[in-house]
DNA sequence: CCTAAACAATTGACTCCATCAACTATTGAG
DNA sequence: CTCAATAGTTGATGGAGTCAATTGTTTAGG
């Protein structure tokens, strides 16, 4: 880092305004919402990375991921991703390729094909989903009581009975 | 929705396996770390959409986000963003030519151009943030009692002093 | 039955993001 | 002064995203 000649270049550590611009005291859920967010954020950053430790791009990982749980329609897999069928086409093609999925065409309906994990795709499944768990370290780091809380808070959040 | 015949596809609401695959019972931060994760994820899955509501790339936008505190020169807008320095020139381009930001040469340092938020730039970023701010829903839905926690919780995590 | 609408997947044209390698201009150290 | 290091740009390439158009299939209505 040589650029830094005196100029404000604040590359630091950011703390950014995590206080919540003015503390608008009311606003409960955007205070605790922009904290998630500046963690969440500054993990995201590296996940190309990750998903670049096992040769694959983000969103390959991300599907990867969501291909767990049985055959998917690319349709539904456009749908998980929010995006367009089309772009499924090239992305199942690219990964089709590596061997890590297959094609399965539907009998019911010959329109749909259904995508299924090969051995190798589901091998390299287990292999990022633990690796994805590994939690950040501002994760890492926090006292016991703390983490039970946050994970009791997300499950009420989360799982919604 | 018209794929839907018999098969399981299992698109519903999509609990997952948030219970922590088995429940090893001695890893809380794999566990609390995995049910951030979920929420992380589903949210950041319609952050294209946001962006686009302010006629933005998702990138564009992050960089937005991350110009507010001051001028950035490119190479610290690349560490920023984990990307390469080729990268930022290209992204940058485009964001001036949308009249969002300006490149000023520095005077100490004539190799390096320092990023400034132009008028315009400045207003959609004020926009931009307020929006992002906005919680999701299974943020917005928390008891009171939990979000405190969890915003303390989240302070203590990111602001370690 | 048969035609027309709806739908799943693909293709093609296009843009943005990302990487790498090569290049220019500038700075700074020996 | 010379040479290595640095900031930014350019060019080539590929993945990911959009939209519009196409093909094959299903389904609903006349």
């Amino acid at each position: 880092m040589s650029g830094m000649n005196g100029s404000s270049e604040h590359l630091e550590k950011k703390p950014a305004d995590l206080r919540g611009r003015a503390e608008p005291a009311g606003d409960l859920p955007r205070q605790a919402w922009t904290l998630l967010f500046e963690l969440m954020h500054t993990h995201m950053r590296n996940f190309p990375a990750l998903a670049a430790e096992f040769d694959l791009s983000p969103v390959q990982a991300h599907v990867l991921r969501q291909l767990g749980e049985g055959p998917l329609a690319m349709s539904t897999l456009a749908a998980y991703l929010s995006c367009d069928a089309s772009n499924v086409t090239g992305l199942v093609d690219r990964m089709e390729a590596r061997g890590l999925v297959v094609r399965r065409s539907s009998e019911q309906d010959r329109r749909v094909k259904r995508l299924v994990l090969t051995e190798e795709g589901a091998a390299l499944r287990e292999r990022l989903l633990q690796r994805m768990s590994e939690p950040p370290e501002a994760i890492a780091n926090m006292a016991d009581e703390d983490l039970c809380a946050l994970r009791d808070i997300m499950r009420r959040a989360l799982c919604p009975q």
